[in-house]
DNA sequence: GCCAACGTTGGC
DNA sequence: GCCAACGTTGGC
């Protein structure tokens, strides 16, 4: 059996939460517009893969609780829907060129593993693709060790 | 709000 | 196929 895959996923709290994602349970992760993190989703992930949720383009950016994969990949609505801020008008429905997966809620951290934290700390981490200067993907892989750092991290208040 | 870094687009 | 221009991401 292959080793489960780990991954990270960001998201503006004030676009959607941790909290809100608690609250409704799934959630279909619409509007990836990147190539590479939409094949993350539709080549690579598998249900029930776990994912860090991470809250960026705010106060604190950071890791804030664990999610897992909830669905296959398949199609995603908004490129095909007129009003959407994601509507894409040279995808067809025939041939869609974006694709994502459903994320359920797994838990909150008691508090954030910060990037500031994680950056302080980045020689443990070694080669971590959120803390590659420049990286802007928001849809990534993650080592399984730093999977689990991060989550001792967690376990001990960010320390 | 600023701006560096990046991905995408389109003219040639 | 190159690359300048542009729009976006996301930390600060």
């Amino acid at each position: 059996m292959a080793a489960m895959k780990h991954w990270l996923m960001k998201s503006e709290p004030e676009e959607f939460s941790i909290d809100v994602l608690e609250r409704v349970g799934t959630e279909p992760w619409t509007g990836v517009r990147n190539y590479q993190a939409r094949n993350f989703m539709l080549k690579d992930m598998k249900v029930g893969d776990p994912i860090l949720f991470y809250h960026s383009n705010c106060a604190v950016p950071g890791v804030v609780g664990i999610a897992k994969v909830a669905s296959k990949p398949y199609p995603d609505p908004t490129q095909f829907d007129p009003d959407s801020d994601y509507h894409d008008p040279k995808s067809k429905p025939e041939d869609p060129r974006w694709w994502m997966v459903d994320v359920g809620f797994e838990r909150k951290f008691d508090g954030t593993v910060s990037l500031e934290q994680m950056k302080a700390r980045a020689d443990e981490f070694g080669d971590f693709t959120l803390l590659r200067r420049g990286n802007r993907l928001s849809v990534m892989p993650v080592e399984a060790a730093q999977y689990k750092r991060i989550l001792s991290m967690a376990k001990a208040g960010g320390r």
